[in-house]
DNA sequence: CCCGCTGATGAGTAATTGCCCATGAGCAAA
DNA sequence: TTTGCTCATGGGCAATTACTCATCAGCGGG
């Protein structure tokens, strides 16, 4: 018998497992007697599944206190669409949350018979988010990115989320074969200017919804752990009023793009029309409370995927 | 918190400790202390939760459809055993798949410590699943085969699988050394007198587990093919209701046993009994639909291996 | 052929969870 | 006010699960 598809095949295991503890709900010992193996390793293959990220959960209830606060964001801000999550007071991670419900939003979108143009930013959050899709195939809809996909260094940038959603969602795909940050304007007039970036481009502009994280600056932001810009940049970018950056494009506690050098260098298309189309920003945690704050009282996003602390703090302004 | 609202609230609160159970994947130890509850309630909120559906958990994997199909049809028959494996629209074959998992299912039997007995049938996908049984050394366990292994022209029967499954594995056998079909009752009672059939005959009625095909009639089904019945005992007998047969032994389309001429004359053991023993039926395959459906109907088996297709075909019906 | 690496395994153990039960609060009827 | 009921609560304990560790098989490089 198994002499054949060893890899594969322990995925299988684990997906059988993971089904039988979670969907059956039976217990491990039943699970490693009915498999014919021993419970330590029923046990493996069930936290393998959850580790292969093959067991999605998710909570179908909306929880009061939640949909109260969307509810007031929604208006106060004047948002499309607003999704709040509980808060984990316990941890510190950016993503937890609101990257499953961002992956529920999306796949909602994907799911839509006629045909859309989705367009996602760039992102730790994002990708998160992305990381949560189930495998769905929609050969009618087109998926942009934004962003370039190079890293300073020259390497294909690892956050950029549009080569994990390729893994999976079966769709047209057009990424951009661009940095995030070019060294001037020329360079990146000089660049729009190609034939397979233009069109890109020009995909992106039709964008029906788009996706996109909201970064926060400092030295300890995303632009600076991944190089695109050094200390002394950002230093100078934040005196002069920066306070976040959506897909590269830095904009003040206003919410209003910066007519500085920096802007001038970024590569990304524009943020598709907030007028005409659904713009979602996914966010969460105290770092980001500014730079969330500016992008959606600058209308830079008209929607918005965070968690009950943040939602908070923005009510509380 | 949410001391308040009561009735709904506690809904609310179970959500809220589902979601920092599930998806935050807090213990309930920090769910209670972060909601200011003990640690029990902790435990009631999120198991009610649970109960209430409002946690739903989807297993993203190939094999999902296959389990959740194996799931339906246990239920809706009683089954004690289903395996379904994904179908494969291209091909025709009638083992692909099945027979690397009902090889998988014996080998999980025969790696059983405590002795058992082991009973096989005979067919090509029973034949083609003991071909995947790796080198096993079982000398605990008793193999015993249900059906003759003499053909009608007096040569053993090709697909006898107890010689097959001897080859790879270590363990007493247990041929029937008769043909399938003797020509009267009077002789199959003869045969059966035998000293060394009787205690063959004994051995199998004591079978913890079996596995057997199903064959389909017609004049292009294995009965026909391997020159048991000729075409026109053939015609009878499916104008006499006949829909199928496992080790020779001719059912109907309830999955009865025919009262006729020809099952007087089956020389192969009785199907061990369903009420006490695991037997499993291994088939798939447009052309034994109407003889598997009649085959776990009327429980000549309380365990089935097959595949997709065939498994939406029992549902549906 | 040996060595070291990787990854799977089972034993043992600690952590976590599920469940029973006694208790007591809240409340309606007597 | 008392009685009788329901139901939430937390203690305690058994069941279940997660983790660590030592071992071992397979495998590619020296």
């Amino acid at each position: 018998m198994a002499k054949k598809a060893e890899t594969s095949g322990r995925l299988d295991d684990a997906a059988r497992a993971g089904w039988l503890y979670y969907v059956a709900g039976r217990t491990q010992d039943e699970i490693a007697s009915a498999m014919g193996i021993s419970r330590q390793s029923a046990q493996r293959l069930v936290s393998l599944a959850v580790a292969e990220r093959l067991i999605k959960v998710r909570l179908d209830h909306p929880i009061a206190a939640c949909l109260e606060l969307a509810n007031q964001l929604r208006k106060k801000f004047g948002l499309r669409h607003v999704e709040i999550v509980p808060s984990d007071p316990g941890s510190s991670s950016t993503t937890v949350g609101i990257a499953e419900a961002a992956a529920s939003e999306i796949e909602r979108w994907l799911k839509r018979p006629d045909p859309i143009v989705l367009a996602v930013g760039t992102g730790r959050t994002l990708k998160a988010a992305v990381d949560q899709l189930p495998a769905i195939e929609c050969p009618n809809h087109r998926i942009v990115s934004l962003t370039g996909n190079i890293a300073p260094d020259g390497s294909a940038a690892y956050y950029n989320v549009i080569f994990s959603m390729a893994d999976a969602v079966k769709a047209r795909h057009y990424p951009m074969p661009l940095p995030v940050l070019v060294t001037s304007a020329e360079e990146r007039e000089l660049l729009h200017g190609q034939q397979l970036v233009r069109s890109t481009l020009a995909i992106s502009a039709q964008a029906d919804v788009t996706f996109v994280g909201i970064g926060e600056l400092g030295i300890d932001g995303p632009l600076c752990v991944d190089g695109f810009l050094e200390k002394d940049e950002m230093m100078e970018l934040m005196s002069g009023g920066a306070v976040g950056e959506i897909c590269g494009w830095i904009f003040d506690a206003d919410g209003r793009l910066l007519d500085n050098p920096i802007n001038e260098r970024v590569a990304s298309a524009p943020i598709p029309p907030r007028d005409s189309s659904t713009v979602i920003g996914i966010a969460k945690g105290k770092r980001k409370f500014k730079a969330i704050r500016a992008a959606i009282t600058g209308h830079q996003v008209n929607g918005l995927i965070t968690d009950e602390e943040t939602a908070e703090f923005l009510l509380s302004i």
